[in-house]
DNA sequence: ATCCAGGCTCCTG
DNA sequence: CAGGAGCATGGA
């Protein structure tokens, strides 16, 4: 093992050679920005992203085996690389996550054309050509990573879901350290709502969290079940649970399934780019933001998160 | 110090 | 059923 660390250091031209170091290339379809889609990955070093000697790395899990992946970019090809031995099936399943989650896909060209025809969205749009959402690579840890985000700034927020990741989540060496996957359903359902308090959740979200946890640990609920269904199914499916609520599955769509139609309109984030960029005198409500937000179908969740990419550091 | 964060539940009148 | 308190902490 200490051989093989020793190894990744060497010499860029040799690095090819190394037989563990797996690699995959994805193409995305353009247009694709590498650096406005990751800018934020960089920023948060959170909830399963880190930075190690500037390059961007993600822990992600291949049939129940935890991994580390290199993030990076060799044009056209978005690149990935793996320092730990995969199977096939591993390799095809981290590949078919991967591109998934980077939005790759997606035509952002209707869009585009969309955004053109609000005057006000049009040039906050086009400053970002090629951001793409990343999503999340299951829906349970975006479920659990947005009820954890709930009413909480964004860096409280990563503090608890990063505090959640190392009391649960199994550890993978990665260059002499290690490092934390998201914890599976049955690993959080093992936890007491006391663990979580501990932590500095909320006795309410500790609740949330585990009994959702149990929820899916026991089979009786199948998220990933409800990518087959649509928006509106999704939505009466989780609502009636405790802890979840609109904004919260209109989350989980967006970056968990990535639907390209979803509007959270309660979303603090977004009522306060929505008064900045629109220029309004206070900022708007919910019904406001709905009734604006008409003019961005069927890409609503598109113009959200490109509205969202506007008000925090870009 | 006070208020507010990428909400939701639960209680009150 | 509308409205509002409370939540847990930290940064502005």
């Amino acid at each position: 093992m200490k051989r093989m660390m020793r190894e990744v250091h060497l010499p860029r031209r040799l690095r090819s050679v190394v037989w563990f170091m797996e690699t995959l290339r994805i193409k995305p379809r353009p247009p694709f920005s590498f650096e406005r889609t990751v800018r934020r990955l960089f920023h948060l070093q959170k909830s399963g992203y880190f930075v190690r000697k500037g390059i961007l790395y993600r822990t992600l899990r291949a049939k129940g085996r935890p991994f580390v992946v290199e993030i990076g970019w060799q044009a056209p090809f978005l690149q990935f690389r793996i320092h730990q031995a995969v199977t096939p099936e591993e390799r095809r399943e981290l590949k078919e996550q991967l591109r998934r989650m980077f939005s790759a896909d997606v035509d952002l060209i209707p869009f585009y054309r969309r955004a053109e025809q609000d005057e006000l969205l049009a040039p906050v749009v086009r400053k970002r050509k090629g951001l793409r959402p990343v999503l999340d690579p299951t829906l349970y840890e975006c479920l659990i990573k947005t009820i954890i985000s709930q009413q909480l700034n964004l860096a409280f927020a990563g503090t608890l879901i990063d505090r959640l990741m190392q009391l649960a989540g199994e550890r993978v060496e990665f260059d002499g350290e290690s490092v934390c996957v998201f914890p599976t359903p049955d690993r959080v359902a093992a936890l007491s709502y006391e663990d979580l308090t501990r932590l500095k959740f909320s006795r309410r979200k500790a609740e949330y969290v585990i009994d959702i946890s149990r929820m899916v640990a026991e089979g009786a609920l199948d998220l990933e079940g409800l990518r087959r269904r649509s928006d509106e199914e999704v939505m009466e499916t989780l609502l009636p649970l405790r802890g979840i609520g609109r904004w919260t599955v209109e989350c989980l769509l967006l970056f968990g399934m990535g639907r390209p139609d979803l509007l959270p309109a309660a979303d603090i984030g977004l009522r306060r780019a929505v008064q900045k960029v629109y220029g309004l005198a206070k900022r708007p409500g919910e019904e406001e933001v709905r009734r604006i937000g008409e003019a961005w179908a069927p890409w609503r969740s598109y113009a959200t998160f490109y509205l969202w990419d506007a008000i925090t550091g870009g």
